[in-house]
DNA sequence: TGTTATT
């Protein structure tokens, strides 16, 4: 349809930019009169634009043309009704794109058959982009969000895989800067139906070469979606991912309340017997120190803030799970720390260790939580060089949050994350875990490598930097 | 040994 609209449309160009003013391509007649009957004799000194006129995006523009050295190039397929270069809306910079919008319909469809993807301006690396803009398509439900390719793939080998579904309006693999493939794509159709077949017939159909997971094919995100997005990466870059990290800043209320729901569960749960990863993983460190005689102080990574608190509990320390979690009637506390007030154990950053630490945990949870702020998925961050520690055997049940709550006692966790299984969703007993400074790490090394939870040792150990292909 | 990426 586009080809022969844009056809007739050329033949008749010469004729409609002299004679008409839009009055011709009125909506109703639009549909079947496009390009074979414009009445001429309508003229008209306003700039006129069709009702059915389409506003083009003009991509992959020299920064240094602006709209006076755009206007002649598109001026040859017709009155231009507007034409606005991208600028940001703070600097001021050349956006490297524009918009086009015609006084007809024909002469768009026209410019985007002899301009698309067909010449590449002066400087640039990749061809010019001539096509409807985004805010024409009036609603993103035909556009589909294609994930798992092979990065090898291109334009044309998603589209031979698309075509069967209906008409390909547009087919966009996504590009770093340096033009290689982000492994997905976009994938445009004529219509809902169309790309609802394709996401039937093809989303987890097959796993692309060098992929890790089978393709997926789904809707494109809208525009909401995507300022969504935007804003979780902006709040992950700024730190607000982790509210436990921050007890005493803004969320502080909220921080405390997750730690008291946390207690209570630990609680609860401790006393019907059943051990969750948490209280497991306590009563698997109270063992070990037992074992190796660690009185608590020794590898303690943290002073604490006052004279009159006591000496550092080790890490992992659970002063006060109440407790059929002993082992061998092994109750828990060294000696330092045994009778002590647990809720004084303060630690040098801030963070009572462990949750089951507040006394005011038992007895008076059920009060109303806070409004909780909008919970932000972590998203996950590397730390700099020798702050990033690879943890293996991990227990089964251990998830993020028991991964970053182990290693919590050591200093500014930055990121936890225990890779999962992605067919079955199980641990594969193994994570990475980020400081924000590598003593917090070395710390971490000394007091948790070799440690021993039920019949397993962790290891823990530097992460593998990227370029080191050598296993230890 | 940081997996999935949204013009």
């Amino acid at each position: 349809m586009y080809i022969k609209m844009a056809t007739l449309a050329n033949g008749q160009a010469d004729n409609a930019s002299l004679s008409t003013n839009g009055l011709g391509g009125s909506p109703g007649s639009a549909g079947h009169m496009n390009g074979l009957s414009h009445s001429p004799g309508n003229p008209s000194t306003i700039p006129m634009k069709d009702h059915d006129a389409i506003k083009l995006f003009i991509g992959q523009i020299p920064r240094n043309l602006d709209e006076k050295d755009l206007k002649p190039l598109f001026e040859e397929f017709g009155k231009i009704y507007e034409l606005t270069v991208l600028k940001d809306r703070f600097t001021g910079m050349h956006k490297g794109c524009a918009f086009l919008t015609y006084c007809e319909r024909e002469s768009a469809l026209k410019a985007q058959s002899a301009l698309h993807e067909q010449k590449t301006l002066p400087g640039m690396n990749r061809p010019i982009q001539v096509k409807p803009a985004d805010s024409e398509s009036r609603g993103e439900d035909r556009k589909l969000f294609v994930g798992m390719l092979n990065k090898q793939q291109s334009e044309d080998d998603v589209r031979r895989l698309f075509e069967a579904f209906g008409n390909i309006e547009e087919c966009t693999i996504l590009r770093g800067p340096d033009g290689n493939s982000k492994g997905c794509a976009f994938v445009k159709y004529s219509s809902h139906a169309e790309a609802q077949a394709a996401i039937n017939a093809l989303h987890g159909s097959q796993t692309m070469p060098g992929a890790s997971s089978s393709l997926v094919v789904k809707f494109a995100d809208t525009d909401k979606e995507r300022t969504m997005r935007r804003m979780q990466q902006m709040a992950g870059q700024m730190g607000m991912f982790n509210p436990m990290a921050i007890p005493f800043g803004a969320y502080g209320a909220y921080a405390q309340a997750l730690m008291q729901q946390q207690a209570a569960l630990m609680a609860s749960v401790a006393q019907g017997g059943y051990l969750n990863p948490m209280a497991a993983f306590a009563a698997a460190q109270m063992q070990q120190m037992a074992a190796l005689n660690m009185n608590g102080l020794a590898a303690a990574p943290m002073t604490p803030t006052s004279g009159n608190t006591p000496p550092g509990i080790t890490a992992p320390a659970v002063p006060s799970i109440p407790s059929p979690i002993g082992v061998n009637g092994f109750t828990g506390l060294p000696p330092q720390a045994n009778g002590q007030p647990a809720a004084e154990a303060v630690f040098a950053n801030g963070i009572h260790p462990y949750p089951a630490a507040y006394p005011a945990a038992y007895g008076q949870i059920s009060q109303a939580f806070p409004q909780p702020p909008p919970m932000i998925p972590q998203q996950q961050r590397e730390g700099p060089e020798g702050c990033n520690l690879f943890i293996y055997h991990l227990p089964q049940e251990f998830g993020d949050a028991e991964l970053m709550q182990m290693f919590l006692p050591f200093g500014n966790v930055i990121s936890s994350k225990v890779f999962v299984d992605r067919a079955t969703n199980q641990s594969k007993c193994f994570g990475f875990v980020s400081f924000d400074n590598p003593a917090s790490a070395q710390t971490a090394i000394q007091a948790m490598n070799g440690f021993q939870i039920g019949m397993k040792r962790l290891k823990v150990q530097l992460k593998r930097p990227k370029d080191a292909n050598r296993p230890y």
